[in-house]
RNA sequence: GGGGCUUUAGCCAAGCGGUAAGGCGUGGGACUGCAACUCCCUGAGCACCGGUUCAAAUCCGGUAGGCCCCU
């Protein structure tokens, strides 16, 4: 049996295109692992595959909520989990392909989540009085005393009774992590343009549709494209000024993607070659065949 | 031809005699519940030449570029 792929890399270098091919060559079902396409309705702004993209191929973990719900790395690992061990009981390969960094590594490793009674926002404590409870309960911690959000998480982690003294650093499966790439300023290139054509093939309406609903849930008003176009919305930018926010936020994210990949999965990197993707298909194998010896 | 204003990092910009704020971008990084999130780190010696001063981006003179007005 193959072990599980799992297909990663920053927007626009290709994932869907070789997860795809894989998907073919290798009897695979693919397992959306986007953040952002789980949701339904967000389509042109997520670059969501489309079924005709799908060439017959399963795909699991698209559209399987509303945008006003509040779907969350906790939700992300069990239903991923959950559909590695469906398709592999049908012997078929799992292949992972996403962007959502957080989510991969939830479902693969170690990492544990509890079903949390009560969500204390700690409105009446300051940063550094977060920092401190913290330090006593987890002298290893190392979030950052400005970083709000994560003290937050951990305080409540913490009064939930589960410390994370221990890091999640153990594989729980069998996997091989191949990462697409292509030089800085060629994806930004491919960025920039993927920008402009999601605004000519209807991006604006998509977001409008939910906008004239009056719906500010967490997936528009935190999703890059819709969050921007928003602004527009509201009458506080310009459109232009909205798409030139939507590209320059899509960068940012790449490079965040790119950091968290490098140094929080084990990716065997490939070069994206534009101009015979088949030898990216070709060369995505070999490691996986490589791999597959080694298990 | 004459007069006034202006010139600080890739961009915006503070500074008004005591050894260059800040923002944006860029690059790097962190990462167990908003993760397309949140957070951290990262640069110049002040257009150029000369002068005054213990000390000049800051004052004076000149040169060059920019902006405006007059003839």
């Amino acid at each position: 049996m193959l072990p599980i792929i799992v297909i990663v890399g920053p927007t626009g270098v290709g994932k869907t295109k070789l997860s795809i091919e894989l998907a073919k060559l290798l009897n695979g079902e693919i397992i959306n692992a986007d953040s952002m396409q789980v949701y339904k309705g967000l389509n042109i702004g997520t670059a969501k595959v489309n079924s005709s993209e799908m060439e017959g191929i399963s795909h699991h973990l698209l559209d399987i909520c509303e945008v006003d719900a509040n779907y969350t790395v906790f939700d992300y690992q069990r239903d991923c989990r959950q559909k590695i061990a469906e398709i592999q009981s049908e012997n078929k390969t799992p292949i992972i392909v996403g962007g959502t960094g957080l989510y991969i590594k939830a479902a693969l490793y170690n990492y544990d989540f509890k079903e949390e009674e009560e969500f204390d926002p700690c409105s009446d404590k300051t940063n550094a009085e977060l920092y401190k409870i913290i330090l006593q309960a987890d002298s290893s911690s190392n979030i950052h005393p400005n970083n709000r959000q994560r003290l937050v998480r951990a305080y409540n982690k913490i009064i939930n009774g589960s410390v994370n003294t221990q890091k999640g650093n153990s594989p729980l499966y069998n996997f091989v992590t191949i990462g697409l790439t292509t030089p800085r300023d060629n994806l930004y290139n491919i960025i920039n343009n993927r920008v402009d054509t999601m605004i000519t093939t209807g991006l604006i309406k998509e977001a409008e549709f939910f906008y004239k609903k009056g719906i500010r849930s967490k997936s528009l008003m935190t999703g890059i494209g819709y969050k921007e176009l928003y602004e527009y919305f509201d009458g506080l930018v310009s459109l232009d000024v909205a798409v030139e926010n939507i590209k320059h936020s899509s960068r940012k994210y790449a490079k965040r993607q790119d950091t968290f990949f490098k140094h929080q999965l084990p990716v065997s990197w490939i070069e994206t070659n534009y101009q015979d993707f088949s030898k990216t298909v070709a060369e995505a194998i070999t490691i996986i065949k490589k791999e597959k010896e080694n298990f």
